[in-house]
RNA sequence: GCCCUGGUAGCUCAGUGGAUAGAGCGACCCCCUCCUAAGGGGUAGGUCACACGUUCGAUUCGUGUUCAGGGCACCA
């Protein structure tokens, strides 16, 4: 047995039970050599139930299997000893001299200490957030945001090469809905009595970027309002969405050319406030990708030509339908509107084929849960498409329901009554929001308690992460020798309970990266840190660590220092700070 | 009506085809002359929603029931 380059046991254990499976059943019965963490010691470090799982096809006695495939095992270095146990689980005993060699393997691997190489080679994109430009970004496209990041960290982690990338939807109604709400917000600047319609964006922004075009432009733009809504007919009502689209339509007639300037205007303003936020939340995009820009090249008009060609498109009223319930959608899909606009889907379908021309291996898309009727469909496009769906994976993130004073409070973009992701950030911090927002899993409903999460209470969990960390720090500095010095330590003395359960938790964490990788679920790397943390708090509470005996010393500091490492690391996947201080 | 998520301790949630189901908060009791008390130790708290099925074994998988949240546009 070769030692891997990266310690993993896990990995190691499974080779050398691929190979005793193989000796004792040449023909591949089929089953899944899978490790199990018992929660008995007396279990063991592993267990593994492959046993069990062939005593069907090897119409055998899984006791007796155990004992066979223990002997046609390999040697090797780590294990102390294998026993068979109740039904007929194999137990596997590490040696402890094996365990003692993770903080030195910590501290040399450093900030690659639990990184692999699973998916080397192998290019993955993961689009995220994507919220529509239409006002600053609230609590929800948070989640998205922090969901996101952290999960492109973590395959990255896994040696995957990630692209980061953000869909702008910057073509179609909402944006031309925004441009008409700054128009008539400067145009109240100008001195005019506007009937503000109900359904256009109501927020304070929409004001922000009215002065700001008034204040370089002064009345430029200035149209008589009698004009405006002239023929707009009274009798509609002021939320009447007939009534937004005849008034876009007639500000477009007014403005003539500089409707593109306005609609540009409003459309960068939101656009580089959404960047700012996101970069203050430490998340970054490698590509912002124009929705318009493929209505600009054709591709969307390609693409529904092509699903023509393809016999996938009918017509019925006057419109374009894709066949999307012969590929499992519960109905057909209209991809170009009987005026000739087409919709949001056929322009979802170039986007996607043109993720696919672009040879990632994997992409996947971050949704809010809203989007989950678009799985299928968006799937039976590309399938249509002689594309292979499985390389689009969708992760849903589900909605977080924010909480104030104990009731939940509305996030409607356009009625302006939300909690901004900036707001958040302010009351609560970076840190403390990045990591509660990946302290669920992303398919679980996540209620934010706002008045919590604001109070700088010990409840906050992030604290308890960073606070493990500032304390390593602190011995650390009051040793004060070099703490690469550390690697040579002589890890031996390291035998007490606690810390026999703080090395097995430092071998735990490659494999809680991998596991996150495979997963899509950043939020194992949020409670690893939790536990990791809170058994070192009990260890520092147990212990001391500056003793006098100095192989001892040096040993436990080896251990805390690696045990810092690992922090350090699994807070980074986080997009989270460790202070040393605090 | 159909589709997606969920239902696990008082609350918020992890977790698992396996052996005695976990954490945080809340409650109660205790620990700073000592490397950061933003910490630790302990006590109490469970029919893993319910029923049936698959299995050597189900809280985990399947089906049904029920409750909760969300989604079912020629919106984006």
């Amino acid at each position: 047995m070769t030692r891997p380059a990266q310690l993993n046991f896990k990995s190691h254990l499974s080779e050398i039970l691929h190979h005793a499976l193989h000796e004792i059943a040449p023909v591949d019965p089929g089953v899944s050599i899978e490790f199990a963490r018992p929660k008995q010691a007396s279990h063991g470090d592993y267990s593994c139930n492959l046993a069990m799982q062939l005593a069907k096809p090897l119409h055998q006695n899984p006791r007796d299997i155990a004992a066979l495939l223990i002997k046609a095992m390999p040697a090797s270095p780590y294990l102390e000893k294998i026993e068979i146990a109740g039904a007929g689980f194999i137990n596997l005993f590490l040696k402890t001299s094996a365990k003692q060699q993770f903080p030195r393997h910590a501290l040399e691997s450093g900030t690659k200490f639990g990184h692999s190489d699973n998916g080397v080679g192998k290019r993955i994109q993961v689009e995220f957030v994507s919220a529509n430009p239409t006002g600053p970004l609230h609590v929800g496209h948070g989640r998205g945001a922090a969901f996101g990041a952290s999960l492109a960290n973590v395959l990255t982690a896994a040696g995957f090469s990630v692209e980061r990338e953000y869909y702008i939807n910057d073509a179609g109604r909402q944006m031309d809905i925004l441009a008409l709400s700054t128009w008539l917000r400067y145009l109240e600047l100008n001195g005019a009595t506007i009937a503000f319609p109900g359904n256009a964006y109501q927020g304070e922004y929409v004001r922000d970027m009215a002065r700001l075009i008034y204040k370089a432009h002064g009345n430029r733009y200035l149209h008589q309002p009698d004009l405006l809504f002239a023929d707009i007919p009274p009798a509609l009502d002021d939320a009447s969405e007939a009534r937004l689209d005849g008034l876009i339509a007639k500000a477009k007639k007014l403005l003539g050319q500089d409707y593109a300037y306005i609609h540009n205007f409003v459309l960068t303003e939101q656009l580089g406030d959404c960047r700012n936020d996101l970069m203050e939340f430490g998340v970054v995009f490698d590509t912002w990708f124009s929705e318009q820009s493929l209505f600009d090249s054709g591709m969307v008009a390609h693409v529904v030509q092509l699903l023509e060609q393809k016999n996938y498109l009918y017509k019925q009223d006057g419109a374009k339908w894709f066949r999307s319930s012969d590929f499992g959608d519960e109905k057909d899909r209209v991809v170009q509107r009987a005026n000739g606009e087409f919709t949001y889907f056929a322009s979802d379908i170039a986007y996607h084929l043109n993720k696919f021309e672009r040879g990632f291996d994997r992409a996947i898309d971050v949704w809010g849960a809203d989007h989950h009727g678009y799985i299928q469909r968006v799937k039976g496009a590309l399938q249509a498409l002689a594309l292979d769906p499985a390389k689009l994976e969708v992760a849903l993130v589900q909605f977080a329901v924010l909480y104030r004073d104990g009731k939940k409070t509305s996030m409607s973009t356009r009625s302006g009554e939300f909690v901004t992701l900036r707001e958040l950030r302010q009351e609560v911090g970076n840190d403390a929001a990045r990591f509660f927002y990946v302290l669920r899993k992303s398919d679980q409903h996540l209620d934010f308690d706002l008045d919590l999460a604001k109070s700088q209470s010990n409840d906050n969990p992030v604290y308890y992460v960073q606070y493990a960390h500032a304390r390593v720090c602190s011995v650390l500095e009051q040793w004060g020798e070099d703490t690469a010095t550390l690697t040579t330590a002589d890890p031996s003395p390291l035998t007490s309970l606690a810390e026999l359960a703080l090395l097995q938790k430092l071998i735990d964490y490659p494999e809680t990266v991998d596991a996150a990788a495979k997963e899509l679920s950043p939020h194992l790397i949020a409670f690893y840190l939790r536990e990791l943390a809170g058994e070192f708090h009990s260890y520092y509470n147990a212990t001391r660590f500056l003793v006098p005996e100095v192989p001892l010393r040096l040993a436990r500091l080896a251990l805390i220092a690696a045990i810092r490492q690992v922090l350090v690391n699994g807070l980074t996947l986080l997009g989270v700070s460790a202070p040393s201080k605090m």
